[in-house]
DNA sequence: GTCTATAGCTAGATAGAC
DNA sequence: GTCTATCTAGCTATAGAC
């Protein structure tokens, strides 16, 4: 029984780097065993089941970090939804780095991946509009307008990415995310 | 001098719906063979630098397809703002077959791709928000404010087609089109 | 121009020493 | 738990017949 040389939330982060730079099929055990540090043999011995539950913890763990940072922050009762929302954008922010990061659902939905990630995509999607929907109604907005609102916050963030991305301006990313906080500040 | 099994046209045409399918390092020539009904070999004798030249030639097919049929329409003066667009948006839908379709920019941006395509993408990007940007000088829209819209609109259409495949519901990207036409219809 | 056959390499995955 | 060494299958690309 040897000491761990990396803890799991250090190895899933570097997986996820990886991962969300490369996508599923790009991402080599070469290319993920460099960036952990560890050999390819190690990297089995930590997931036994391969590349894909690799994948599957990275998608687990990143679920749970928005979860706990960015869903808790839209839905927390306690606190003013517009207070909420800045809070929320901030973790954003961070899960994003500014727009330099890439989206897991984006680098697991290209090339066979959709059919490996659907359901775990699919899920995820509709949890960020569920968390943006508890706010609309928090915001006071209309059943009808939260949802409309809800989705269309999702479209901002994931197209800004790639625009953003492929521009090479992450002003893009940036500004859309004013955006959204000023959506949610009318009425 | 056999006769060509295929012609250039249906052949870029079957690149690219694989290519837009599984990526460029998800697309192997395995698949690319299959889908045109060409042995690996001939694809190398059309393509001699190979698969980079492949995916070069599907950028610059489909570049030119686009300014043909979308910023053709977006930019001709002799037809009413309005009638552009909407001649232009049903060209978008053929583009990205209602939203099954994923766009070239995202399946050649992930992975190793970025830096292989990063400036045909970011050349595509711009001639996108430059023929919208015309659409909203016509439209009498201030220059900020076309200039605002048609980034916006390209992160619509990038942001819908993601979260239309991811949701599996192809409506999110239709309502997305449906409202594009709507921005540019109020002044 | 297209084909069969194959070279040369890297992928994901495994065996077994320590 | 991590490592070196290795397996097999798949990859991109090429050689040469027709």
């Amino acid at each position: 029984m040897r000491p761990q040389k990396i803890l799991d939330q250090d190895l899933l982060a570097a997986l996820s780097k990886v991962f969300r730079a490369k996508g599923y099929e790009g991402a080599s055990l070469k290319d993920l065993a460099e960036e952990t540090g560890l050999q390819k043999a190690s990297l089995y011995h930590r997931f036994p089941k391969g590349k894909k539950e690799m994948a599957d913890s990275v998608l687990e763990h990143t679920d749970q970090w928005v979860q706990q940072n960015i869903f808790a922050e839209l839905t927390n009762e306690s606190l003013k939804p517009k207070i909420r929302l800045t809070k929320a954008l901030t973790k954003i922010r961070t899960l994003y780095e500014g727009g330099k990061e890439t989206c897991v659902f984006r680098a697991f939905s290209m090339e066979s991946g959709l059919s490996l990630f659907e359901q775990s995509i699919k899920h995820g999607m509709n949890e960020w509009i569920n968390a943006f929907n508890v706010l609309g109604i928090a915001t006071e907005f209309s059943q009808e307008k939260a949802e409309q609102y809800a989705l269309q916050t999702l479209i901002d963030i994931q197209g800004s990415l790639i625009v953003a991305k492929g521009m090479g301006d992450l002003q893009v990313f940036e500004n859309t995310l004013k955006k959204i906080e000023n959506r949610y500040s009318q009425p």
